[in-house]
DNA sequence: AAAAAAT
């Protein structure tokens, strides 16, 4: 008899663990489960990989399951709430498995995909239903949803669901969901002020917290290396192409501070003859999942990404993880590095550092309470990295596509209506490419883009960039206070220019 | 300052 007996699970939901070789309940679990099952609220704060999924997953459904309701039109029972898209789907994967010995349905919604299947799935109503802020919100808008019957109300990464980019739609689906109702949110980091935040949202909750606020995961290994940021593309190409030399690499993950940084490097790998892909917020739906999948059947041992992989995403063999660039809010180190060592595995993170990446570093030692040994430049550095490939160079029209992007994202924010429908429905994940060249999005020029749902999102964000930028009404929304313990930043129209005097200090003033 | 998330 496994352990999770113990706590009281369900028989279902015992074998769907045996079946996955499920055994010990992580210590999040022993703690969670049992309030849980109670109906407790709770706010959980874990290190990454530590089975937080299965810490909500596994008493939601016995309590779901305990009180079996007929499946009611377009709502559903519990609804779990995440930041990124990819993520959405892993949730609803593992749920699914969790939920196999139980008559339970599970679904996920999220954008960058037809939105019409969805809705017609939602139909007669799931029990649980996994999603993105966006999306969610467009289906309960098309009357796909309602929200009202819905019991258990899970936020993922809670911490980055209340920054300034999603509060505003955390809000409105919290306004939507009924009074009585258990909420569960949970995230590695869970910094103070967020906490606050989210008292308002969940009510007398347990919290349980498995190691000390924002720690790393301790089977990582942590290395630094100082060095310019010109010749980190060298120092990371021969990095990676030794480590595979000697077999050391599994699978590395590298992370840049920007959308363009990670296709750079990819630029840079590829014509040293190393096979990687990027993946960020500025490829089409269809790229990402090509991309996250090649990276996890280990077709492709290189996956370059913004933070948009930071949290969650669990791929097993990270053996490494690449910080080209240092992030600037140190809990984001937290959950990069813990994309490697998960599931008892061991992992390397090692870290660029340029000269102005300084402070971040400071900070990230500071909150992690962790000195990051040094790491020196490999041997003949100078004279390998003379010997690199230059790199295949971006086509200009891309740098013409890009600037005409920045053009038209600070003006007009009116193109919306193009990008409708492109017969994407029937259409399965591969060949999204030649969608992309097909019916939408070609640029005024009629040149077609190279990724499609870019435009859209820039001209939405510039859109409601406004509103949740500002930060007057921002401490409205909050109770006339800033919650996230920061200055009130001065608002500014985009191009104006800015108080650059200030970069330094606004940072932290702890 | 960047990234993510709807069309």
């Amino acid at each position: 008899m496994s352990f999770f007996a113990e706590l009281g699970l369900a028989e279902p939901i015992l074998r769907a663990l045996e079946t996955k070789g499920y055994n010990d309940p992580t210590p999040i679990q022993r703690q969670a489960i049992p309030a849980l099952l109670q109906g407790r609220d709770l706010l959980g704060i874990a290190q990454t990989g530590t089975g937080k999924t299965a810490a909500f997953s596994l008493p939601s459904l016995h309590r779901l399951a305990a009180n079996p309701q007929p499946r009611k039109p377009a709502s559903c029972r519990m609804l779990v709430l995440s930041p990124t898209r990819e993520l959405a789907a892993q949730i609803a994967d593992n749920m699914k498995g969790y939920a196999r010995n139980l008559n339970m349905s599970v679904d996920c919604v999220f954008g960058g995909v037809p939105v019409g299947k969805q809705a017609r799935r939602l139909v007669p109503g799931v029990d649980i239903l996994v999603a993105t802020p966006g999306r969610l919100l467009d289906l309960i808008d098309q009357r796909a949803l309602t929200l009202g019957r819905t019991e258990i109300f899970v936020l993922d990464e809670a911490d980055q669901m209340m920054d300034l980019g999603f509060i505003h739609a955390l809000k409105r689906v919290a306004n939507l969901l009924p009074k009585t109702r258990q909420s569960l949110f949970f995230s590695a980091t869970m910094p103070k002020a967020i906490e606050d935040l989210g008292k308002q949202f969940i009510v007398n909750p347990v919290r349980v917290e498995v190691a000390p606020n924002s720690t790393t995961a301790e089977r990582v290994e942590q290395y630094v290396t100082f060095i310019n940021q010109a010749e980190k593309q060298a120092l990371l190409t021969l990095r990676i192409r030794a480590l595979l030399a000697s077999k050391e690499l599994d699978r590395a993950l590298v992370f840049t501070r920007t959308k363009h940084g990670a296709d750079r490097v990819v630029r840079h790998l590829s014509s040293a003859g190393i096979d990687a892909r990027a993946i960020h917020g500025n490829k089409s739906q269809a790229q990402r999942t090509a991309a996250l999948e090649a990276f996890r059947q280990g077709s492709c041992p290189v996956l370059v990404a913004t933070d948009i992989a930071a949290r969650g995403i669990d791929v097993s063999g990270v053996s490494h993880v690449f910080n080209f660039e240092l992030p600037n809010v140190p809990e984001q180190y937290v959950h990069r590095i813990g994309r490697t060592a998960r599931a008892g595995a061991d992992g390397i993170a090692i870290s660029f550092c340029a000269p102005d990446e300084k402070p971040y570093l400071k900070d990230i030692e500071k909150l992690t309470r962790v000195k990051i040994d040094t790491m020196g430049l490999p041997e003949n550095f100078m004279a390998e990295a003379a010997k690199l490939p230059a790199p295949s160079r971006k086509p200009a029209e891309m740098e013409q596509d890009a600037r005409r992007d920045a053009r038209d994202a600070r003006g007009n924010g009116g193109r919306g209506a193009g990008g409708q429908g492109r017969g994407g429905e029937g259409r399965g994940g591969q060949n999204r490419n030649s969608q992309a060249h097909g019916g939408r999005a070609q640029g005024r020029d009629g040149r077609p883009r190279d990724v499609s749902p870019r435009q859209e999102r820039r001209d939405g964000g510039a859109a409601d960039r406004g509103p949740v930028r500002n930060p007057v009404l921002e401490a409205t929304l909050n109770g006339g206070e800033r919650e996230d313990g920061n200055k009130p930043r001065r608002f500014r129209p985009r191009g104006a220019p800015g108080v650059g005097a200030h970069k330094h200090k606004v940072r932290r003033a702890s």
